[in-house]
DNA sequence: TTCTTCGGCTTTTGTAAACTGCACTAGCAG
DNA sequence: CTGCTAGTGCAGTTTACAAAAGCCGAAGAA
């Protein structure tokens, strides 16, 4: 029941990026110092959030990633998604058939109807949110020097 | 971003009491073997909501675990936070002092401010949910015989 | 007192997260 | 075209915790 690491680190990277001025080249190299993200974990990452079309690669001297859209088109959802798949709070959720339980008692399973209203609940706050919020978020309680 | 199966199954043991005449004192075999649940398992759950005052433990020949309040009374959040403890989708989001990184970005950290408004949503539903509802669902959706 | 069922603690097992390493490839610079 | 830099891809290793099993003791009914 709790985030995992590679969904914090993904968000804190793209946040990174999103920070700076978007034709910004940023190696994986400074956004993993400057968060504290091991690299080649942080690497993988963004492998998946490449391939999504979240981030674009730059291969090469003086490459790294840029955000490939607007922080104001991207939500939360679709990072976490990438980088852990649907989260689900049981796996019954996504199919009846996941579920070794059901026959037992008619195929319905009452938590089940529970955990859709749940996840729907959560699913919308991370779909309603994008890195643009998240970042103005921040802007607003920057320290000024 | 999953239940655990203590979770699942403290659910499901408590849901089973809850389907049969309250006066009614269950074995924990009983339970285990309807639910399909490892004995031992539940019993360390049952454990917990024994102290926690949701179910009332019956020692002896003929004993075993009745519910200790009404199902209306018993709300889906308690018997959850019983089992896992206060659940939070990072650990920053119960006290700042978690949070590693907070100190390199001023303090303040907008995931984290996201969280909070996402576990509300979680908590609400798990809340605003009773055993009694589940058992309504449940009955509602049986096959007649 | 004896059998039954829960109580508490310890240990084992299994699995997934978290992290590391290496060989490879694409691309830019000079 | 040479050489360096930075991402790509995959195959580990380590670590942590969930899930389960085991053992002995305590409480309670017959």
């Amino acid at each position: 029941m709790q985030f995992t690491k590679a969904e914090e680190y993904g968000v804190f990277g793209v946040l990174y990026l999103a920070e700076k001025d978007s034709s910004l080249v940023t190696p994986l190299s400074e956004i993993s110092e400057a968060q504290g993200i091991p690299e080649k974990f942080l690497a993988k990452i963004f492998q998946s959030l490449s391939k999504a079309g979240i981030v674009r690669s730059h291969r090469g001297v003086r490459g790294g990633f840029t955000l490939s859209k607007k922080a104001n088109e991207i939500t939360i959802k679709e990072i976490l998604e990438t980088i852990q798949g649907p989260y689900h709070l049981m796996k019954c959720v996504s199919s009846m058939s996941e579920c070794d339980r059901s026959e037992k008692i008619n195929g319905y399973c009452a938590l089940r109807e529970l955990l859709v209203i749940a996840e729907k609940q959560l699913v919308d706050v991370f779909e309603g949110h994008t890195l643009a919020d998240l970042l103005a978020w921040q802007r607003a309680n920057q320290i000024p020097h």
